[in-house]
RNA sequence: GCCCCUGUAGCUUAAUGGAUAAAGUAGCGGUCUUCGGAACCGCUGAUCCGGGUUCGACUCCUGGCAGGGGCACCA
């Protein structure tokens, strides 16, 4: 297979810099934001001059004569500009062969081989068992699913992996709810639950018993109360079965396994674990107010509890214990766990213990925290009931698509409706990097124009539409002189795909998108495809190219691709 | 008080130390003789405040200010 148009040109910049005795730096490529600059822009020269002295413009200019000499059959030109950039402009037949290339390669247009035979884990979602699904979840859910397929797409197997809490006060609240009040939903259940803990002494002399007893159950010592236990074992079920549900509208699911994860991960397992492994490695923790801790100080983190004074693991403990138990049951070479962002610090605590109990596990992990989805009002929160289900807000979404669509006459089935609807929501939570918090306004935030899902989706069903019009459209032989702007994107996107991969940072394939379908509907607005000249063919191939390029974008942020909406 | 994250047009967000800071939305004005108007074109509008490093800083360092998160037996 060729290599990257990218990579060759690195090359050539690297062989020109041996000819002339020069060390070789980090090499870097950027797109200039003006055409004029080019396809491809180097800051070698001044990047050379600074750390070996020299004029940037004439050690570019000597670069730039050894590069000529190449002949590159895919670089036109190549100048010096500015201060002293190489710049690299591309021929009309590289263009239209990699609109070739894509017709060709179809589904597979993207794909790179950073992470060729390497296996990779990726945790997200982590719904609790007894507890609504909510937009928090979904936000998990939308980022990981999209970061899995990206390391797909960089050649690696991966399994995809959810963490579910279901032990802890939050279960025994729930428990304690459904028993009061047998007839309502789990979720309510849960939260007067929660809220009676806070209220009432009684209630929560209750809840702690609850929970000991589940724990005692699970810990070996069995239980006196079957009717507890039963109840525990359904509503877990009865959870399971209610994630699968959405699971499956959203995208991530395993048509093979016929569920959603290929590992499900409990925290009463990891649990066990980890206490055992704490208590193998007195070296690293120690007793502290009887309870078992981790000193962070060295490495300036907080003092952490793995153990608590009743023996019982925290999170932390949990968090190590699951990190062995992922290892043992699929050995991976990466690890990537995708959480909110308020875990950061007991995350990095965690590593750190990890990291002298297990160096080579604890570096096979790489912790990807997202911010939150915050309402207007404050902090999603379970707790206090002031939430907001991934349903909710699926219905409300796809209720406004069903307006908009029946403005129109055709294509109202329920499907294209939630592909539409979810489009919307996953996009804008895609669209922005990883670090900082979603405002979720729920007037707002899920447009249907402009900068929206829904307007990628919309771009590519009119290409779609043309496409099935005109029959054919594989002829790449009639190639127009002038470089139509689409093609300056288009061949770009396998780069965008490796990047978002190396930094799992989907954004940037969202940003691309977004770029590139504004570019087409641009020309679709000034140019007529469908038509009797010469350029047509071409014209029609192009769109097929873009076509393929939105789909397989779209495909890595999760979200479908209807034929018409 | 200490630690971490974030401050970019009115609002929501882009920008790999690089060339004139890019979009969407809101506002104003256009395109309506269509291969699909959820579209297209134009105008208005921004790097929180000081200092520093650099040929070059939204980006790196430093001091403030503002917002969020975290600071031992919850997750």
């Amino acid at each position: 297979m060729a290599a990257m148009i990218v990579e060759k040109i690195k090359q050539s910049i690297m062989e020109a810099l041996k000819s002339l005795g020069l060390s070789i730096p980090d090499i870097y490529l950027e797109h200039p934001a003006d055409i004029l600059h080019g396809d491809y822009a180097s800051n070698v020269a001044l990047v050379l001059a600074k750390s070996q002295g020299g004029n940037p413009r004439e050690l570019a200019e000597k670069v730039v004569r050894y590069i000529v000499q190449q002949q590159l059959e895919e670089v036109e030109k190549v100048d010096v500009a500015g201060a002293g950039f190489i710049n690299f402009f591309l021929s009309r037949d590289f263009f239209a062969g990699n609109v070739r290339k894509i017709l060709e390669s179809g589904e597979e247009w993207g794909k790179n081989k950073m992470l060729l035979g390497k296996k990779v884990m990726v945790e997200y979602t982590d719904p609790n068992p007894f507890k609504e699904f909510h937009i928090g979840h979904l936000m998990s859910n939308a980022i990981g699913e999209s970061i899995a397929r990206l390391i797909e797409f960089s050649g690696a197997e991966v399994k995809r992996a959810s963490y579910q809490g279901d032990v802890g006060l939050h279960v025994a609240k729930a428990l304690w709810g459904k028993m009061k009040k047998p007839n309502v939903k789990w979720g309510e259940a849960y939260g007067w639950g929660a809220a009676k803990y806070e209220e009432e002494e009684e209630a929560k002399k209750e809840i702690r018993e609850i929970n000991k007893e589940i724990y005692e159950s699970l810990y070996g010592k069995g239980s006196k109360k079957k009717d507890l236990l039963e109840l525990y074992s359904e509503g877990k079920a009865e959870s399971f079965r209610e994630f699968e549900k959405i699971y499956k509208k959203l995208g991530t699911f395993n048509e093979k396994t016929g569920t959603g994860f290929d590992y499900y991960y409990f925290e009463s397992y990891s649990g066990v674990y980890g206490k055992r492994i704490v208590e193998e490695h007195p070296e690293v923790f120690e007793q502290s107010e009887g309870a078992i801790v981790f000193r962070g100080g060295k490495e300036g983190l907080h003092t952490r509890v793995f153990l608590n004074s009743e023996g019982l693991p925290t999170y932390e403990a949990k968090e190590i214990g699951l990190a062995f138990l992922k290892e043992e049951r699929h050995p991976a070479d990466i690890f990537v766990s995708i959480t909110g962002n308020e875990i950061v610090e007991y995350f990095k605590v965690v590593l750190a213990a990890l990291r002298r109990i297990n160096a080579k596990l604890a570096e096979k992990i790489v912790h990807i925290p997202h911010g939150m989805l915050r309402l207007p009002s404050g902090k999603m929160s379970s707790r206090t009931g002031d939430i907001v289900t991934a349903e909710s807000l699926i219905d409300e979404v796809s209720k406004r698509v069903k307006e908009k669509m029946s403005e129109r006459a055709t294509g109202k089935e329920q499907e294209t409706i939630e592909a539409i609807a979810i489009g919307a929501i996953k996009y804008s939570i895609l669209k922005q990097g990883m670090g900082s918090d979603i405002v979720f306004d729920f007037e707002k935030s899920v447009s249907f124009e402009g900068d929206s899902g829904p307007y990628l989706q919309y771009a590519a069903t009119r290409a779609h539409s043309i496409l099935g019009r005109a029959g054919s459209a594989d002829n790449v032989e009639r190639v127009p002189k002038e470089v139509i702007e689409i093609e300056r994107l288009l061949y770009r996107f396998p780069e965008i795909v490796e990047r978002a991969a190396r930094e799992y940072e989907p954004h940037y394939v969202a940003t691309f998108l977004t770029e590139l379908a504004g570019t087409f509907n641009s020309w679709y607005a000034k140019e007529k495809i469908i038509d009797d000249t010469p350029e047509s063919p071409y014209k029609l191939a192009l769109t097929k190219a873009f076509h393929q390029t939105m789909m397989n974008g779209l495909f890595l942020l999760g979200i479908k691709t209807p034929e018409r909406m």
